[in-house]
DNA sequence: GGGTGAGTTCAAGAAATATTGAACAGAATA
DNA sequence: TATTCTGTTCAATATTTCTTGAACTCACCC
């Protein structure tokens, strides 16, 4: 609802984490993106670090310079990797894990409709099929009005499905 | 002097608001529907009820079949009608007001894309600016990667903002 | 086995959002 | 003008959601 605009303001006493400037902004970009999203604002925190990393990130390194708990971290990176945004790297006889960013437009978007939207739209196909059953007979007043408004509700719904393909086909 | 009957008029439980089976369901949906676009409950529930409602319903209306507050009820409608989702008609010689629901997806779409999505765009145009003039010196090293991820960022962001006017297109 | 490093889980606390209701304002009646 | 009817505003409260950190698991090394 409402839009507060958050400008990322980096701590006064931020001798310790030093974001760059670059990377400050970027975050707040992504902070902001993924609000629209709906999903919480380590998120966009962790993917927009990792984005505009050169390198791939370690936990301990993404947990210390975004100064974030490792539970935010580790919960994070775990959305992220469902929506096939953020990868684990193999790096050469490290024990840690590293991560980087998938940037392809198409796969997140992909991964957003198919974690986020796509079980939105399944429960509405169920929660219409319960409406549905619950329309009034033929003989009461009203009935084909009912029937005509529940009917729109099922062409919104499979207008919704036939959109997503063609969003995911745009943002190739 | 006569005590005037004094009736306890037992407000509350359902037996006095009674939505039936249908209404329900259709608030339900939209109930479910809002939250994935990030609105409050509230609005789901008032839209639900105009738009599986034969006849225009009142401020009042609204409150008690919904058990609602008032404050909730007219900041709802009030989002509602800056959405274009819903609209006050004139009923003959009636003082209040009385409120139907917008039921063309077109306008739907187009009133949410207005209020909602394309504030967050031209914010994030401000901000992608800013992240454009803290770009490091050519010289620095990496410099060729942040501005490549920098670079993609603006594709997103224009391609979003083509996006747009096809989603409109596409559900009308 | 015992110790250490790396990350996950989840209950409790913090922060963000939504809802309520009482005080208020304006318009229509009396 | 006073009164009632309608609806709005907004500070306080309730609710929801996110974040934290301590306890835990698992794998590796000594």
């Amino acid at each position: 609802m409402e839009m507060p605009q958050t400008q990322l303001i980096l701590e006064s006493d931020a001798s310790e984490s030093s974001l760059t400037a670059l990377e400050t902004g970027v975050i707040d970009l992504f902070v902001n993106g993924v609000r629209v999203l709906g999903l919480p604002k380590s998120i966009g925190e962790i993917y927009g670090l990792l984005y505009i990393s050169p390198e791939p990130l370690s936990f301990d390194e993404i947990l210390s310079r975004l100064q974030i708990s490792k539970g935010s971290t580790s919960q994070g990176l775990k959305i992220l990797r469902s929506l096939g945004a953020v990868r684990a790297v193999y790096v050469a006889g490290a024990r840690r894990d590293y991560f980087v960013a998938e940037t392809e437009l198409k796969k997140l978007v992909g991964g957003f409709i198919r974690e986020e939207l796509s079980p939105h739209l399944d429960s509405g196909t169920e929660r219409l099929e319960s409406i549905q059953s619950h329309l009034p007979d033929a003989s009461e007043p009203d009935a084909q009005f009912f029937k005509d408004r529940v009917g729109k509700l099922g062409t919104w719904h499979k207008r919704t499905e036939l959109l997503l393909p063609i969003i995911r086909k745009f943002l190739t």
